[in-house]
Order: structure tokens, then sequence, then C-alpha cells
DNA sequence: ACAAGGATCCTCT
DNA sequence: GAGGATCCTTGTT
């Protein structure tokens, strides 16, 4: 068992956090989920992000301290996760896309009903949130502290991938456009590989 | 109280 | 690779 991520670690601009948590593990019990794909979303300046509804119940914790989760129900299904970074006040987080299965893959077939074997697993957000099996009042819950579902160091990425982030059809061009989608370029368990470019990656 | 839209998933071709 | 399923949140009447 490994201790969380400190608060410091989220208290940076999404960008710089966005690509740093590539490799790291999302821990809930038994359950270890290593980061293979996320994507980020900072307002403002971006059309794509939740933000700019205004704060709402729905997306209030978007706007509050670092290191927690914003989990919001998409398409009244789909619980995804977010990782909050930056600082209270702010609405900046990292949408977790895809992860490859560590420790508890058991668990984790059955609550994804155990369908075929291979990335279809694990590479979606709708699919880490039922992985994990979380919903929406997991908004706020505090991923640095132990217990519930924390975020522990994992093993980095050898390379990293940048791309446009997907399924914001609806935002502005400029934005659409952002590569602020980034993957593990080494694992399989990422979503829509094409659309994806190996070379040199942003932040840090 | 109602209509519209959505940071997706799954099942087919 | 394309299209439909699915149902909650939001803003408006």
């Amino acid at each position: 068992m490994h201790s969380p991520l400190p608060l410091q670690f989220f208290a940076r601009d999404v960008l710089e956090v966005a690509p740093a948590l590539l490799g790291q593990h999302l821990v809930r019990d038994e359950v270890v989920l290593r980061i293979t794909e996320v994507e980020a979303y900072r307002w403002p300046g971006d059309t794509a992000c939740h933000a700019r509804a205004g704060r709402t119940g729905r997306n209030e914790a978007l706007w509050g301290p670092p290191g927690r989760a914003y989990v919001y129900l998409c398409y009244g299904i789909h619980s995804m996760l977010n990782v909050v970074t930056g600082s209270d006040g702010e609405a900046q987080a990292v949408l977790v896309r895809a992860c490859e299965p560590v420790l508890g893959l058991e668990v984790v077939r059955a609550r994804r009903g155990a369908k075929t074997p291979g990335p279809s697993l694990l590479a979606g957000p709708g699919k880490v949130g039922q992985a994990l099996g979380l919903d929406p009042g997991w908004s706020g819950h505090a991923l640095h502290l132990p217990g519930g579902l924390t975020v522990c160091p994992g093993t980095a990425p050898a390379a990293v991938a940048v791309g446009p982030r997907v399924g914001i059809d609806f935002a502005e061009a400029e934005h659409r456009a952002l590569p602020w989608r980034f993957a593990d370029a080494g694992s399989r368990w990422v979503t829509r590989r094409a659309e994806l470019r190996s070379d040199a990656p942003a932040g840090r």
C-alpha cells in the first residue's frame, strides 16, 4: 500500500498536472489502475470546460480546492472521473480517459460486466468510472488523503503522446484544436491512437 | 413542468 | 467506421 501523492502535486496548473498524472495509480480498496490517458480542461478561455455553464450544483467540485475528485454524469449514464487542479476558486481539472489494470482485475471485470478481454475493458472515461464503482456522489472526495479513492505514485511513461481532446464538437474551433489530450505513447490501453502524435510532449 | 443537449458506449456492418 | 441507445442536468416557460 502506497501513500497518496501530496496536495502540492495537484496545486499546479492543469497543463502541468495532466501529463504528470500519466502512469500514476488510482487506488480504491483492492483495485489499482494505472492512468494511461487524460485530458485537461481550464476555465476561462476554454469553451469545452464545464465551468462555461457558471457555478452550478453539478459542477461545484470543479471550482473547489485541488486534489479533489469531480465526478459528473454524462449522457445520463456514465460517471466521469476528473482530478481538480490549480487553486481554490479556479475551475480546472484533468479528465481520466483510460487506464490499464494493475491489481484487482477480478473486481474490475465484475463491475464492467466482463465483456471481451483487452483494452475495451478500461479504455474510455465512462469505463474507468464504472471500473472504480464511482458515481457523482464522489464529487469533492479528497484524493490526496488516505481512504476511499486515492492517487498514488506509479511508473511514469517513457514517452508521451499528445492530441486534441475528444467529444467536444460543441466548443469553439480554437479550443477544439488545443493539444490538451495526453497519453502514454507505449500503452495499448488508450482510446483513438490515430489522433495522437508522439513527438515533443507539452508540459514539464 | 418541459424541451434540449451531452467531455460516451455498444452493436452492428 | 458509423449510428442508435439512453436518461440526467440545465435553462426556460
